[in-house]
DNA sequence: AGTCTTATGTTGCATATACAACTCTTGTCA
DNA sequence: TGACAAGAGTTGTATATGCAACATAAGACT
């Protein structure tokens, strides 16, 4: 693996200018249907699971329930869910096509980012991943 | 390197759930300076580089110009840097303070996650890096 | 059933971003 | 030097997030 010297570039920013650029290639994917990438995700997630919960998802991704609320709220007003905290989330019909045509367009989005970056980039993030979110799971056994 | 097998996970959703989970803990560290991972990175590089102009920072960092002009506002009203188009970005007094500050801070932080990471997970980050950016270069030469 | 605890969801407020349209410099070239 | 092209910065509008405070719903135990 060729260990490169000690690293001296940031880690937070390194990430966040990844997360610009990787979410800015996405969005234009995903743009023709109108959604973001962010929405894309959770449409697919809450078709994979209908009936999940805001908490369960918030969970899941690490995002703030507050923030994850609001996302909710937004793919609401567009129609595209319904939301009830006793049954959870589900898709409307309108949001059931748009999760089968966001998920058509993610394979080939994924495919052609593991083609690009080859095996090698992509295991290593999963290294970095793996170490990452296994250290944060330590410092916090039960949450 | 033990290639996992063919990654499942979505690159995208990753590395925004990375973002997220770093830039919280760094937020953290950053909080005894009544300033947020993102300001006091720019704090840093205008220190590092005093008449930086914006277009050169959101150039670097990748960021819209437009996210980079509210930035600097903010960082403006907060009374750390004095902005001009002809000469550039400026930390006043209490900006270098600050900055100065920051950068122990960064320097602790980040000496704790490499420790706390591995130089593999480290190198595995820097390998996908090198990738995603050296493509977008290619996809764009000279923009 | 009634109460207490915990989990869930919302709202107010704030930052970090993006895109598009616009203004204002700056520089270049005839 | 005057007109025009290119670059820099702003503003309007919108999404994605976070923290704190609150409201509410769910469960558990008596």
């Amino acid at each position: 693996m060729n260990p490169t010297q000690p690293e001296n570039y940031c880690i937070a920013g390194r990430l966040r200018l990844l997360s610009r650029v990787v979410t800015g290639l996405y969005n234009e994917a995903f743009a023709a249907e109108g959604v973001t990438f962010a929405q894309a995700g959770l449409l697919m997630r809450i078709f994979a699971r209908p009936g999940i919960r805001q908490a369960a998802l918030a969970r899941t991704l690490q995002i703030e329930k507050s923030a994850m609320s609001r996302d909710v709220q937004l793919m609401q007003r567009n129609g595209w869910l319904t939301d009830n905290v006793k049954n959870g989330l589900f898709l409307t019909e309108v949001g059931s096509t748009t999760a089968k045509r966001c998920h058509k367009i993610w394979k080939t989005v994924h495919q052609n980012a593991l083609d690009q970056l080859g095996p090698e980039a992509v295991a290593g993030l999963s290294l970095f991943s793996d170490k990452l979110l296994q250290f944060q799971t330590e410092s916090n056994p039960n949450p």
